[in-house]
Order: C-alpha cells, then sequence, then structure tokens
DNA sequence: CCACAGATGTAAACACAGATAACATCATTC
DNA sequence: GAATGATGTTATCTGTGTTTACATCTGTGG
C-alpha cells in the first residue's frame, strides 16, 4: 500500500526462546484482554471497535477467542481472579486471629475488600455480578476448589473460636453474612444515596451489625 | 398483494369515543410492552423481532418509542410498578400492627415480596437491577415521592413502636436491612446454591436476624 | 358527505455489529 | 531452505438500531 517497502524491520530480533510475544502484532490475546479491562463499560464493548482500537481487523480477534462471549468470560474470570487476591490480602492466612479483637478485624477486612473491588472496579463488577450474574455462575465451576467464598464462614469461624460469636457458624450464618456485604455492595454500585458513606465506616457498620445478628440466635 | 379485495372489513365499527385501540394495529405499544414483559430476556431483546412479532415492520415501533433503549426503560417502570404494588399488598397499610407478632409479621411479608418478585419474574428483576441498577437509577427520580424504599422504613419503625426494638429506627438500620434483603433476592436469583431453599423459610431467617441485629446496637 | 390533517404503518436504506471463509504472511522446525 | 501451523487480512453474510420518504387509515370540520 505504497509506504516504505522495507524499513529494516527494527522488531526486535531476540528470539527469546520461542515464549509468548506472538508473531505479527506481539501478544494480541493479551491486548485484548488488556483493553476490554481498561474499559469503562466492559459489557457494552464491541470486538470491531476493541480490534481496530488496536490497530487489528476485528476478525483477527477470532484467532484468540472464540466469539466476544468468550472474551468478556475471560475478562470476568480475570476479575474474579483480582478480586480472589483483594480477598487473601485481607484474610492474611498467615496471621491467624489470636484474640477477638483480630478476629474482628479479619472480618472488617474482608468486607472492605468486597465493597472496595466494586468501587475501584465498577466495570468488572458488573460484569461478574450483573445480569443477575450469569458470569459469576458460568465461572464458579471453573474455579479453584479453594472457592471466594471460602473466606467469609472461614472468617466467622475466626470469630468464634476467639470468643466472639457462641455458637460455630452455620452455613445460614455466611450466607446472612453474604447477603448483607453482597447487597451493600450492590447498593454502592448502583450509587444508592444511602449507601455511600465512606467506605471503611460502612464496612464496620456492617460487620458489627452482622456480629450481633449472630450472638444471639440458637 | 392478491387477497379478497375488501373482506367485508369486519373490524368493529363501534367507535367507543376513540378512545385506546389504535389504527391499524391496534395499540401496537400495549402489544409492545407486553410482549417484552413476557420475554424470557428483556435485556437481549431485539426490537425487530419484537416487531415482526408482532406482524408489523420494525420502523412501525419507532412511532411509539424514540428508541430500543426508551421502550425498555418503559418496561422497566412498569416492573418497577408491579414490585411497587407488591409492596404495598404485603405492607397492608389498612391494618397497621397493634402487637410485636403482628409487626413482625409484617416485616417478613416484605421482604417475602421482595424475594418472591426475584422468583417469579427474574428478567424484570434483571432490567431493574442488573447492570448495577442503571435502569433503577433512571427510573427512581421518574416515581412516585411515596417511594418503594419507604415500606422498609416504616416496618422497622413498626416494629419499634410495638416494642421489637428498642431504639427507634436510624437510616443505618434501613440501610442494613435493605442491604440484606436485596443482597439475598440477588444471590437468590443468581441461583447461588445456599439462596434455594424455600422462600418463607429464608424471609424468616433473613429477618429474624436483622431484627436481633436492631435489638443491641446503641 | 367529504376533503383535510394527523396518527400510524411500510419500504428502503445506512451504519454498525458479530461471525465465517478463503487467502496471505510470518516464525519455527525439520 | 522448504514445509507447517499460528496469526492476520480481505471480503462477505446475517442481523440490529435507526432514519427518511412515502403510503394509508381515522377522526373531524366545512
Amino acid at each position: 500500500m505504497l509506504e516504505v517497502p522495507a524499513p529494516p524491520k527494527s522488531r526486535a530480533r531476540q528470539k527469546p526462546v520461542s515464549v509468548a510475544r506472538g508473531f505479527h502484532h506481539g501478544n494480541l490475546r493479551q491486548a485484548l484482554l488488556d483493553a476490554a479491562l481498561a474499559a469503562p463499560d466492559i459489557e457494552g464493548l464491541s470486538l470491531r471497535q476493541l480490534a481496530t482500537g488496536l490497530g487489528v481487523t476485528p476478525a483477527a480477534a477470532y484467532r484468540h477467542f472464540a466469539s466476544r462471549e468468550d472474551l468478556l468470560l475471560e475478562v470476568a474470570r480475570i476479575g474474579f481472579t483480582r478480586l480472589e487476591s483483594r480477598f487473601a490480602q485481607a484474610f492474611d492466612i498467615a496471621q491467624p486471629p489470636s484474640d477477638a479483637a483480630q478476629a474482628q478485624g479479619r472480618f472488617v477486612r474482608l468486607a472492605c475488600a468486597y465493597l472496595q473491588f466494586a468501587d475501584d472496579e465498577p466495570a468488572l463488577w458488573r460484569l461478574i455480578f450483573g445480569a443477575q450474574g450469569a458470569a459469576y455462575r458460568a465461572l464458579s465451576s471453573v474455579l479453584d476448589r479453594r472457592n471466594s467464598y471460602d473466606y467469609l464462614p472461614a472468617a466467622l469461624l475466626g470469630l468464634h473460636r476467639t470468643g466472639v460469636v457462641p455458637h460455630p457458624p452455620s452455613e445460614r450464618d455466611a450466607l446472612f453474612a453474604w447477603s448483607a456485604v453482597h447487597g451493600a455492595a450492590s447498593l454502592r454500585a448502583g450509587r444508592v444515596p444511602g449507601a455511600l458513606m465512606p467506605m471503611e465506616e460502612l464496612a464496620r457498620d456492617l460487620t458489627s451489625r452482622i456480629v450481633q445478628s449472630l450472638r444471639s440466635l440458637p
């Protein structure tokens, strides 16, 4: 197309064992995922815009993803992994709580991580939990056995072991805690006015109420 | 098109004051809304399928709605009205609670209504609250001042007046209650296994836990 | 009774999206 | 240094939202 026939083709000739770093584009797959992750509205993305935005033909994307749906699912998987790593950091498995305050701190941090994720990555939050959590359901079978939602029961167990809560946590206890935190995050993501207070405050309020409810029931 | 030129045109000639019942189709607007309301996936609807399904040209729909988005918003409005009427029925304003049991019964019925709506009309639920509740936000400014979400604070107030809860309900109390119920409904709509127990049971469990949490805090 | 005006529907077209198939090109490997 | 498979391109198909120009129906005022 009327360009300099071959400007020395300065593309790195390193040949680093033939790993990563694809051929023409240079790892288009990852570039597509990155672009999608950076989009303000992931679900509303168009493959074509994504591809042309990367200087590449729409059809090229189909060498890496079977469909748009497939790409979005992969993005959701990445997002879920990010959420999980936030959980892991908040849970801090290396430092099991040795007293009530520490157990409660862990619980607060966990709730905070959940809420903060909705705040920091609203597009990913919508992708994962929006549309009735279709993506979440499609994913949850593929994820580690050590599911994200084991952290919460574990934190509740810590509350029991340190004497904060008299009974060992049941499944319903966990469901209730999860409901409250998830609901608060949803309302916050939906910008419901009441839920927009400072986040740490919200997390403390939530968790202390949950703990209160766990103290009394049989 | 090779049909009988004018089979006496048996369309009712009643001329009932010229109200409702449009011209060619006979109230296409309502037919479009009804078809959308009946769809299993409202957000995924296509205007063209909708129109042709009703034996009408795609462009015809644009005589009644400015855009697809506009149609969906109207559907969401109708859905929200349905949810509100469930709330109203559950709340039963004509019979204010005169003792603790009745106040708790009202609270349980309210939670039940919320959960039941998610069960009965999943497509509407997703439309209203899915995608970070964009539709809900777009709507909430248009709805009655007597907002749907006034029922919950009112029910909490009833709990206080009948002595179930020592302190008058604060905004945070309401937010917590709403978070828990909304979260449970979301998890249920997302078919999260733990949330799929019989509904009345779930509602009782939820509300009793919420009440427990309200009993203790300052 | 009937022409007119406005509401309603149709036909045709545009831009854009997802998806597929046939072809071209590059990097690696024998 | 050719064979090969991974990668990207060029059409092309179907379907969608939307607009424009035109046709038709309905109720109304002269």
